[in-house]
DNA sequence: AGACAAACAGAACGTCTGTACCAATGTCAA
DNA sequence: TTGACATTGGTACAGACGTTCTGTTTGTCT
């Protein structure tokens, strides 16, 4: 009834934790429980909450005062949003493709798509070490010059890549260029280049190829494609596996992409100052030119 | 106090999924609004719930009594329990973003693009209803010719869609095209076109323009931004907002990807035989021609 | 048309909830 | 030791809760 409210539960979370130190020891036990069972909070009452937690009802409307909440109910509403708003996000998979694919024909290609999708990407994060690419990261920084190879599908996000990569760095170039073979714009590389290769079932003679070349130059290979078999991994010092399942017609490049915005992202955060200073320099000129609109 | 409980709400749901049938109208509009809802029985009152559904409070327990519960704290119990048990898929996501944040500096940096880039896709997903991708897709195979519009980190993007698509339909063209304005590719655009145009916070200037006089002309639109309230919404018969958190210096174009790999297949779907028939064609040249290496 | 059953709304009941109040206890300074 | 103060436990109460019962409405069958 007060004006309290809007608040997250993750606001009201991290407030309690930082809390923690300075509540009287029964608040601090009341406060504990609820902060590793937060979402009983949300479907308890007072008197059920507090025998859990080992406490007096009394204690929890205490608590709820202490942060200001006008009492218990608008403490546990706070936590009965969270788990409303969780819904969107984290529902049960396997019930919410269920439910999508019974809308028609399209609805089930939509729910493959989202299935295909969402396990591609959770498969590269929980499958990739970081320590792995932060070690392609530093190869790529120690280079002189580094090229991203992908042909088809795979070519916009070599170039997208390389344009992005360029306002940190010096000497990133996609390839292939301007209608010409992949292999011709490695005609100078040697073992001070890396070269970003990724192809993915059926795979591109080109790629392969250039790969091949390369290699026996003395030229570091960075490999992406979908299967550690792939024919481009075995000569490759660097090597990520990247799902590329769909229910159509060509691959999926979701999973890809958010390889290259990680990699991306560990480039700057390891380049250092210069860079940061020279994406700035970058954006502002932007701005100065009227590029964007104010909102 | 009855035998009732040990069933999931999994359970639960899908019984009252097969017996939506023969339940009375009344019990049918309570069931519907609890199959929609399903998490906020757990977090609500009989009468709470009762006026969410528009339906009078009895009638939910009733609807509890159907299905052999001994009254709706049954029935409620097992919805609780069900967010309760959610706990664990939840936190397991949030435990591993927390121990591979703990990895250094980029460690957390991994941690914090791989929630970014699930929490948008997913939202992408769980929020766009694919019946309004299907109408716009519909627009689309109806329209003369389709314009795709991106610039910056979204050309590639756009370029790639136009690429793909064309192998289905004809007259899809991506803007801006060789060095000129986008405004330029749209000269002779009138209301027999559809523009597909996407610029994300900060927006841009040039996409802005080109949407506004292609509106003028009377051009389907279709938008895509990271708002609701983004400045090509507003015009825009077909809406699309498309989250690009990130911790980078750009956007993310993930959740970006996904929506047009799903809008291709739609297209594709929708075309009819004659666009699966040259997409197989198309491949079926290139093997011919030996660009994939059979494995 | 009337009889009947099913479905629903309204009011009333006992129970449990959240909270306020006060007593009991512990803590520290003078 | 005493008193002031903060913290905690116990109790009582108003209101909301889930539920039941009863009357009304609705639809169906003779």
């Amino acid at each position: 009834m007060d004006g309290d409210l809007k608040i997250g539960s993750e606001e009201l979370v991290a407030r309690m934790q930082s809390a923690l130190g300075e509540l009287s020891p029964e608040l601090r036990k009341a406060a504990g429980y609820v902060l590793e069972n937060p979402r009983e909070v949300g479907v308890s009452s007072v008197r059920g909450l507090a025998e859990s937690a080992g406490v007096k009802p009394n204690t929890l409307v205490r608590l709820a005062n202490f942060f200001e909440l006008s009492g218990f109910d608008a403490f546990r509403d706070i936590f009965r949003e969270g788990l409303l708003r969780e819904e969107e996000t984290y529902q049960d998979r396997a019930r919410w493709l269920q439910s999508v694919s019974r809308k028609g024909q399209l609805g089930q290609l939509f729910a493959e798509s989202a299935d295909n999708a969402m396990t591609n990407l959770e498969r590269f994060f929980t499958e990739t070490d970081p320590a792995r690419i932060e070690l392609a990261t530093d190869a790529i920084l120690q280079s002189r010059r580094t090229f991203v190879l992908g042909v088809g599908m795979n070519y916009p996000v070599a170039h997208n890549f390389a344009y992005l990569a360029g306002m940190a760095m010096d000497g990133v170039t996609a390839l292939p260029h301007g209608g010409t073979l992949p292999v011709d714009g490695l005609a100078r590389a040697d073992e001070r280049d890396v070269l970003i290769a990724m192809t993915f079932r059926p795979y591109r003679r080109e790629v392969l190829e250039a790969v091949g070349t390369a290699a026996a130059r003395g030229t570091q290979i960075l490999s992406i494609s979908d299967s550690p078999a792939a024919p481009i991994m075995d000569v490759a010092e660097h090597r990520f596996v990247i799902g590329t399942d769909t229910p159509q017609f060509f691959h999926s490049t979701v999973a890809l992409a958010a390889f290259f915005e990680v990699l991306l992202g560990f480039l700057v955060a390891r380049a250092g100052p210069r860079a940061v200073a020279s994406i700035e320099s970058f954006h502002d000129r932007r701005q100065a030119l009227g590029i964007y609109v104010d909102e």
